[in-house]
RNA sequence: GCCGAAGUGGCGGAAUUGGUAGACGCGCCGGACUCAAAAUCCGGUUGUGGAAACACAGUGUGGGUUCGAUUCCCACCUUCGGCACCA
């Protein structure tokens, strides 16, 4: 038995973490009798140890899974580890350990820190991804999709150092320069292996629409990412060069094509390289736009650059001589590599235009600018194109015919696009020959028709995304499972040659990855000919790890990548994770549910029907600034608060000297600014219970969550208060049973409270995932609780139903006291394996007098209390009557009276 | 640069479908208990004016729609997340 007085988290959380540990009590089968759950929280990258993004991210998933058993389901919670990756590389290099050793005294730490959270995990499913039992299935999968012609070779372009002489990552070039030689980053193209989930486009992004489980933006950010566009590619001949290649563009703006003034091509594009042997100058200016990084926030901040390639294309309806330019905001890797400038409509091209001296035309204008037009062909008889309606306007002839305004507003809007800005919206069209007063669909396809009919162009659909390129040049991850022959070409490891094992005892030293160093790896003979091969020596990148774990966790064991008990768990009822992987991981994620699916391997169309993405951790940060502008920043563990009368903050001070420290603002915990908070040591301090209440009450679980210590304290005084009162109402000798057709005022009440605070619980657990109001709902009641000193018996049986639903209520937010204080009510049987979740009386929800309030003018003026089933004309009586209220009709005209049933009267007076 | 999100008391946040802004917690102020302190319990706590009743203002800024807007629409500001090799 507990101690009656004291809450003891430490001893209550070791007991109750034994018996769920000893009785296995979350390790699932599939059993047909009752209705599975798949709750999977995103796995852990074993950073060394758990940080409170884990804590946060865990504990929703472990209240959810808590709840839903709660509900009567079959729960699969799995847990594993995303066990590839460059830290292990950094600190390989750092702490002279191999990365698999470093990695795996991780996971054992860190597996012992989810444990004492509480959280419950079937480990009997647990997943290593490092491990050749885990990523034999990925090359597996890997050789099936090189058959099905889905994986495929080609060259693409890496941030290169050229001091270390190795690839960077985007997170390793710091201001365009390599983060330890210090060396400015090149471009260098090399080839690569990729997945075409270009082919799965369109699935991905129609699939988004049966997703109504996933967040707006979610869906938004990656429907965005794909970017589906509808627009024209248009063939620009070459000029005097009839029989080569035509310049291909793709635009979504097919109604300006009129206004073209020049082509930009990126600095990859074959033209440019071709046109770059003959000009030294445009081959130096290509050559620069080597230096820097490949990612797109840099490519897209740079200024905009470009040169004259001294190659002229033809329009392919004008037969003007169009001028090709290298701009470096052209990406090589989008559409074909090259756009049609019009800078008149599109303001980059402007930009452009402006810096290089090149012409802008106005080609489309809003309906006040036609309007304006059209009187001026009226009057002068002329037609819209460009030269009459120069001559309208300079020829001096605008007084004679009374057109002045018009003409101004036409003058006005052309001044615009050439010296404000491009004017990019839909309109119509004007000086476009043929095209003219056309708007911009029937200019779409007018445009369109004329192309296709003169060979010069065709519709087409284009995404931004771009096939999955999973070539990593590194040591630390799953081996591709290629053989290079000298005759036979690239080919898939035969499947009985499977795992191509990753050697784990190496020395590191971080310059080369140590399989492209070994020759003896390396060497192996190819599965056609026999002859003498090489293996791939370049790794996955651990976003292919991420993309199928959700699955294997549904079949240990299994000797394909999944079996049969995949579609019995698939797809995911509940996934979790943080909102930085709304687009890669998560587009991956699903990309890769597809490709199983079309292997056979699964039924289903998506890998998770709900998605739930948790904010960050952020804390306060306290720094002293140096004379030399240096900063060092203290732990919010290490500082005091100070504050005025009223409570405002006034400063802070170091526990160890007592003198002022500076104040940083609040950011995300972060080794950089010192305001990370140990999980371990809140959990020694307070308990797990209470690390877990906290993060789940102080913000709701979308936001960004502040950690505040003074919070978590007022979280370990409710258990306190909650503890105190079951065990002191449990040391009553007996246990009166409860009639609720026998209830006086207070305790009908009461009951009422209690039964709207399980209703709001269970919804606001279930369908919201608002833990925190669910949770200040409980407060509230346990506030009503305490000021309910009925002794009677009636009272007393009131008090054990409240208290009995309570315990059942916090068990998935605070499981190890409520295991506990589920046997201080005198069940002897453990809470877990046989509690449902409370049920509401809808008998005790029912009241007998409602609240109105009362507005005039829409403001607030009294409440009047009323019967429930009170008529409109009683509610507006009873209002009107209201001294508060009569006061400020008084005297004036009531216009309207506005009633909402059991809402509101609004009461408009003039 | 592009895509997405957020902004409410001293602080974290609540207000679920356009209907009483500030639930719940922290902090602070006052009180009880105590020789005292801690712990605990009780009361108060958006701002301004007022002894009070009460009045006025108030949800990032500026506009708009509505009997009524934290909630819907337009523009803007600030902060945060992502941008394809961090995971």
């Amino acid at each position: 038995m507990h101690d009656n007085e004291r809450y003891d988290p430490q001893s209550i959380e070791a007991q109750a973490q034994a018996f769920w540990r000893d009785s296995h009590a979350f390790e699932v089968r599939e059993d047909p009798d009752k209705p599975p759950y798949y709750c999977l929280s995103m796995f852990m990258y074993p950073s060394g140890s758990m940080h409170m993004g884990h804590v946060r991210n865990y504990t929703i998933g472990d209240v959810i899974s808590r709840y839903q058993r709660m509900q009567g389901r079959n729960v699969l919670q799995p847990m594993g580890w995303d066990a590839f990756g460059l830290p292990a590389e950094n600190a390989a290099i750092k702490n002279k350990v191999p990365p698999a050793r470093w990695t795996y005294e991780n996971i054992a730490h860190m597996r012992g820190q989810l444990q004492r959270l509480g959280f419950v995990y079937d480990w009997s499913r647990e997943v290593t991804t490092c491990k050749p039992d885990y990523y034999r299935f990925e090359q597996l999968m890997f050789t099936r999709l090189m058959r099905k012609g889905l994986a495929y070779r080609k060259n693409a372009v890496v941030n290169w150092d050229p001091v270390d002489q190795t690839v960077l990552a985007n997170e390793q070039v710091v201001d365009g320069r390599g983060w330890r030689s210090g060396a400015v980053v090149e471009k260098r193209a090399i080839p690569q292996w990729f997945l075409k989930i270009t082919d799965y486009a369109q699935q991905l992004l129609d699939g988004l629409d049966h997703l109504p489980g996933w967040p707006e933006a979610v869906k938004t950010m990656q429907r965005n990412w794909i970017g589906r566009s509808e627009g024209l590619e248009v063939h620009f001949a070459l000029e005097g060069e009839p029989d080569a290649e035509p310049l291909t563009v793709f635009t979504t703006r097919p109604d300006t094509l009129m206004g073209v003034t020049f082509l930009s091509i990126a600095a990859e594009h074959p033209l440019a390289r071709r046109a770059a042997e003959k000009r030294p100058e445009l081959a130096e200016f290509i050559e620069g736009l080597k230096r820097g990084g490949v990612s797109e926030a840099e490519l897209e901040t740079q200024e905009k650059r470009g040169i004259d390639t001294g190659l002229r294309a033809v329009h392919p309806i004008s037969g003007e001589t169009i001028p090709i330019w290298v701009a470096n905001f052209v990406l090589m890797n989008y559409g074909t590599g090259a756009v049609m400038a019009v800078p008149g409509h599109d303001q980059r091209d402007w930009e452009f235009a402006r810096r290089y001296d090149l012409p802008i035309r106005m080609v489309v204008v809003d309906r006040s600018v036609l309007d304006a037009l059209r009187e001026i062909r009226h009057d002068l008889s002329l037609g819209v194109g460009a030269d009459p309606m120069r001559a309208a306007l300079e020829g001096g002839q605008r007084d004679a015919y009374d057109s002045g305004a018009a003409v101004r507003v036409v003058e006005e809007f052309e001044r615009g696009i050439l010296e404000t800005g491009a004017w990019s919206e839909h309109g119509w069209l004007v000086n476009s020959d043929g095209f003219d007063g056309l708007d911009f669909d029937a200019a779409f396809d007018a445009v369109a028709a004329r192309l296709e009919a003169d060979g010069t162009g065709c519709r087409r659909v284009n995404y931004r995304l771009r096939d999955w390129g999973v070539s990593r040049q590194r040591y630390w991850g799953c081996p591709i499972p290629v053989i290079y022959c000298e005759s036979c070409g690239a080919l898939p490891v035969p499947e009985d040659q499977l795992p191509v094992v990753l050697p784990e005892d190496v020395a590191f030293s971080g310059v080369q990855s140590p399989i492209k160093a070994d020759p003896e790896w390396r060497r192996t003979t190819c599965p056609q000919c026999g002859g003498a091969a090489e293996r791939e020596t370049d790794t996955f990148d651990t976003f292919m790890e991420s993309s199928w774990y959700y699955a294997r966790y549904t079949s240990p064991g299994a000797s394909d990548i999944v079996d049969r008990r995949a579609d019995h768990w698939l797809p995911v009822d509940q996934y979790i994770g943080g909102i930085e992987h709304a687009i890669l991981h998560l587009l991956y994620f699903r990309f890769y549910h597809k490709l199983l699916r079309d292997a056979g391997l699964v039924h289903s169309d998506e890998p998770a029907t709900r998605l739930l993405c948790q904010g960050m951790v952020v804390a306060e940060t306290f720094y002293r600034e140096h004379d030399s502008g240096s900063r060092v920043w203290f732990n919010p563990g290490e500082v005091d608060i100070e504050r005025d009368e009223r409570g405002h903050v006034t400063g802070a001070t170091l526990k160890a000297d007592g003198l002022p420290v500076s104040l940083g603002g609040v950011e995300k915990m972060a080794k950089s600014k010192n305001n990370g908070v140990d999980p371990q040591l809140m959990v020694d301090r307070y308990g797990a219970d209470t690390v877990r209440l906290f993060s789940m009450f102080a913000a709701p679980p979308e936001q960004s969550l502040e950690w505040n210590e003074a919070g978590v304290e007022g979280m370990s005084r409710f258990l306190k208060r909650f503890w105190r009162e079951v065990t002191s109402h449990a040391s009553q000798p007996d246990h009166p049973v409860l009639d609720p057709a026998q209830l006086t005022p207070a305790q009908r009440t009461l009951r009422r409270q209690l039964h709207e605070t399980i209703q709001k619980v269970g919804d606001d657990y279930g369908r919201r995932h608002a833990f925190n109001t669910a949770i200040a709902a409980l407060m509230e009641l346990l506030n009503h609780l305490g000021r309910f000193d009925d002794m009677s018996e009636a009272g007393r049986a009131l008090r054990h139903e409240v208290l009995e639903a309570m315990v059942l209520m916090l068990n998935p937010v605070t499981p190890h006291a409520c295991h506990a204080l589920w046997q201080v009510l005198g069940h002897p049987e453990t809470l877990l394996e046989d509690q449902g979740w409370p049920q509401v009386d809808t008998a005790a929800l029912e009241r007998d007098t409602q609240t109105l309030a009362v507005q005039v003018n829409g403001k607030l003026r009294g409440t009047v209390e009323l019967p429930v089933d009170a008529s409109r004309e009683d509610a507006e009586a009873a209002a009107r009557a209201e001294p508060s209220v009569a006061r400020f009709i008084e005297g004036a005209q009531v216009r309207k009276v506005i009633v909402v049933p059991g809402k509101i009267v609004n009461i408009v007076v003039a």
